[in-house]
RNA sequence: GGAGAGAUGCCAGAGAGGUCGAUUGGGGCGGUCUCGAAAACCGUUGUCCGGGUAACUGGACCGGGGGUUCGAAUCCCUCUCUCUCCGCCA
């Protein structure tokens, strides 16, 4: 949620920023400016209104200490018509209020000024990339044949068990999985993350906190009966932790990160290129998160970035880093890169990272600020995150890019954790 | 799940209709003393929204929401959470 210091501040650079993510504000903002100043008038009216009840209540109360009871009874009298007044008041506040917080949580976040424009994922700007693509044997075939020749993910298992898109993984690939998550906050742990396990379900205020809800209710999976919502991503839990409170200049930068399971409905987002295990609604994923400097934000999102990239290297994948163009950008991201491994067998890049700085939008919702030693006045964080990583598309290209006729070769990076060098 | 108790500022803990943003203690910060530190003493110490260049100033906030009243931290309703006992249980 952009602030309203900065709307009011400058509404026309926000609004020409915007046009990078081919938003139109104009209309919205305008709206805002508008509501925002029926606000403040209401207000001060209102303060005022209350000020003078407030002083009538203390004269009526020291008249009754002094015993001149009908003098009280007759200071009662005027009071009525002001409580009416400011009846109106305050409801005309609260709708303004209202609307205006509605109209607000509508415009997407500023992208950073080094974001190129564009439409979609065909204008994103490739960065670098490392790894050479695999020549595959002539045998080669796509994971989906492959998982079901070594009997390691099984999806029809998971149908029966619970429906599409929740597979099931046995033997060597639950091990797997369980030596990449390893690996993982291993290799976390190094680069300075705290380790983090929390609750995969949360409540309202956390999925507003993040920007989940209102929006995006549907994505979730919701647990009626208690009004709570599995986790889409670790960044829900672990960035609320920092949901209203007030941290020192000296903590920051903040760094956590969490392995949980992650559940998404991904309604209507099924179809071509969506196979196997490209597409899943429960899958694991490994989450850093950071808490930073406004003005050390950046420095952040690339240590993130060196972070992720060095895991593709140690797991030798092939791999590029995406920043993404204006257009393909999420609503809340103010810059994000996106990391791709080349998956040979589909012959095709997966997206197995987002790695983004949110700059102060989603603190502003979660009210997440930090104050400079020794002074009064608090600023809002800029909080990032990033997948370090998601398995199911690494799974994929480790297992399409490593197969020989012999079986798929583990990384050596990765032998230490799953015991075992080939998976035949 | 049943019964009871409670939720106050960074922490502990007063406060039970009127001047309470809130007694007091601890902690933190600043100062005096000291070569330095401790102790002692003095001072200070929340967040949010308005107005104002500023000094300053109006308003709100005592778990959340609603109500009674001229006036609520204090009374009533409701929700949430915590604790104790019982039951169940990985």
């Amino acid at each position: 949620m952009l602030t309203i210091n900065l709307l009011r501040e400058q509404p026309s650079a926000v609004i020409e920023r915007l046009k990078i993510k081919n938003f139109d504000a104009t209309e919205i903002i305008a709206h805002v400016l508008d509501l925002d100043r029926r606000r403040r008038e209401l207000q001060s009216e209102g303060d005022a209104l209350q000020a003078e009840l407030n002083n009538l209540s203390k004269e009526i109360g020291s008249l009754m200490k002094e015993g001149k009871k009908e003098q009280a009874e007759a200071a009662k009298k005027g009071i009525g018509n002001l409580k009416e007044r400011q009846k109106q008041l305050t409801e005309a506040f609260d709708a303004a209020s209202a609307e205006m917080q509605n109209e607000i949580i509508r415009l997407p976040n500023i992208p950073h000024p080094g974001v190129a424009p564009g439409k979609s994922a065909e204008d994103n700007v490739v960065v670098r990339g490392g790894g050479g693509i695999p020549e595959l044997y002539p045998g080669a075939v796509p994971h989906w044949d492959l998982i079901k020749k070594y009997d390691i993910i099984d999806f029809d298992l998971g149908i029966k068990i619970t429906g599409a898109g929740f597979p099931v993984y046995k033997g060597k690939g639950a091990k797997l999985q369980r030596a990449l998550i390893n690996f993982f906050l291993d290799e976390g742990e190094k680069a300075g993350y705290r380790e983090i396990e929390p609750p995969i379900v949360v409540n309202e205020d956390s999925g507003f906190g993040t920007g989940q809800l209102p929006d995006k209710e549907g994505q979730m999976y919701h647990v009626g009966i208690d009004n709570l919502y599995m986790i889409p991503t670790a960044e829900v839990p672990i960035t609320n932790i920092y949901r209203d409170v007030i941290l020192e200049a000296a903590d920051l930068p903040i760094r956590n990160m969490g392995y949980t399971p992650c559940f998404r409905r991904e309604a209507g987002s099924w179809g071509a290129h969506v196979r196997g295990l490209n597409r899943l609604h429960q899958f694991d994923k490994v989450e850093i998160v950071q808490i930073a400097h406004p003005e050390r934000s950046y420095d952040s999102l690339e240590e993130m970035v060196s972070h992720v990239e060095n895991l593709l290297k140690k797991m030798d994948l092939p791999y590029r880093i995406v920043r993404l163009c204006g257009g393909d950008m999420s609503f809340t991201s103010a810059m994000t890169y996106d990391f791709e491994v080349y998956s040979a067998a589909q012959q095709r890049w997966l997206e197995v990272s987002s790695t983004s700085n949110f700059e102060s939008f989603q603190a502003n919702r979660l009210k997440c600020r930090f104050r400079e030693k020794g002074a009064k006045q608090t600023t809002l964080c800029h909080t990032l995150n990033g997948s370090a990583l998601a398995l199911p598309r690494i799974v994929a290209s480790l297992l399409e890019n490593n197969q020989t006729p012999e079986g798929i070769k583990i990384p050596k990076a990765l032998i230490p954790y799953t015991g075992f060098e080939l998976i035949s």
